[in-house]
DNA sequence: GTTGCGAATAAACCTAAGTATGGTTCTCCC
DNA sequence: GGGAGAACCATACTTAGGTTTATTCGCAAC
């Protein structure tokens, strides 16, 4: 069921709006989670089971989950430790009728944005969408700067690549060229191919990239 | 009262030793924590209150802290609150008897490792200690980085951080000239002595070092 | 009032980086 | 077997980066 700003005749479901997805097994608290949400114009989707909310393709948009602890097959932390395992960080906010501390502390472990116990207050479960939406917003930022890189960098050839590592590293072209040995001229123009393909302003900010990307000394210390 | 590998007429005090401290106002317990600690050779200091925490001076090695949620005067959360005020970022594992999840969600929000629910079995207590002095060896190794960059950064004329920000930034000397309004041979003598003072080896060095300090376009992002 | 330091600059000089232009040798694929 | 692309190299040229030596100015500390 969809229910915010979707439902309302004025307004597009374009993924630009928030979403909140909300799995409970209980039809009446789907509903009024649903209302809640709605009341501050978001977009909502609910789902009876964890298997439901799987079979529905996320939309590309920030979002975040908010699950019982206790779902009709799978255990919520167990849905949690499912989600991270198939790589899916959507923010999670767990309610419990009857939970208890370590259900609690390996939720928060696993990266759950709250925790909260039934009966609580509508405005503690907006704070908390609140703060799951932007954490996914920024998540979604990061990831996406880093696909973008990643898919430059995929354009390289290997020898490219091997360029980059070294001359990010600090390497001036002649030691490159020593390293893998050739003709300076030739790191030269691989270093050419690697800003234009980069799309690199100037050499900081390939080595920027270098440091998302990961590339380097391990994990990218200073003093190099 | 102090026990562990310090205790042990071959072993030095050296700040060598990962510690841990306790707080907890239950002499008993404090013993018992001692002698588990004790018997995997882990330093072990403990209190009767926060109060003489604080007094105490905290060596400087990797440590954590293992605090009841309800002390003598001050609870536990406002204790880890207060901590953090004073920006004293000690790992904190929490222990409690009677606790809540609320209070669980407010400690792990805060940054705590773990928060054990009493009677606790002792391979969880010290397997939350591991992580926790992992992970202020981390906090620690990290801090000291930075602590040295920013020294090495004060040591630089107002001219030089200017110099430096607009190098890093990806700008040429002859643009850098231009924007601060003077010749490009200035530019130069300043770049040579950033480059000395900062201790860095390349340019890519010089712009990992900007990055770490947080020099330059807002947080840091790629795409200058 | 002179000594020291930051800042700026100039001239001379050298090295590094970057960009053509042109060419060779592979290999992979159609 | 011909085209595409990767990798390589050379010559020539231009621009950028960097050091040394020396000079000037202002300001603050001694």
């Amino acid at each position: 069921m969809v229910t915010g700003r979707a439902a309302s005749p004025t307004a597009h479901a374009n993924a630009e709006d928030p979403t909140v997805f909300v799995i409970d097994d209980d039809a009446s608290v789907r509903d009024a989670l649903s209302n809640l949400f709605r009341s501050v114009g978001l977009r909502t989707v609910t789902f009876g089971s964890a298997h439901e909310f799987l079979q529905h393709k996320p939309p590309d948009v920030p979002s975040c989950l908010i699950l019982d602890i206790r779902l009709p097959r799978l255990s919520g932390l167990d849905f949690q430790a499912e989600l991270a395992k198939a790589d899916i960080h959507i923010p999670i906010i767990f309610m419990t009728g009857h939970g208890d501390i370590p259900m609690t502390v390996r939720a928060m472990k696993a990266g759950a944005v709250d925790f909260l116990t039934k009966p609580f207050r509508d405005q503690d479960m907006l704070d908390a969408v609140t703060t799951a939406i932007e954490r996914d917003r920024n998540r979604r930022d990061g990831a996406k700067v880093v696909a973008n890189l990643r898919a430059a960098f995929a354009t390289l050839t290997p020898r490219e690549r091997q360029v980059m590592t070294l001359v990010t590293a600090g390497l001036m072209n002649k030691q490159v060229a020593a390293e893998i040995g050739v003709a300076e001229i030739t790191v030269k123009i691989h270093r050419g191919h690697i800003m234009r393909k980069m799309a690199a302003k100037s050499l900081p900010d390939l080595v920027r990239m270098a440091q998302i990307l990961g590339i380097g000394p391990a994990s990218g210390r200073a003093q190099t």
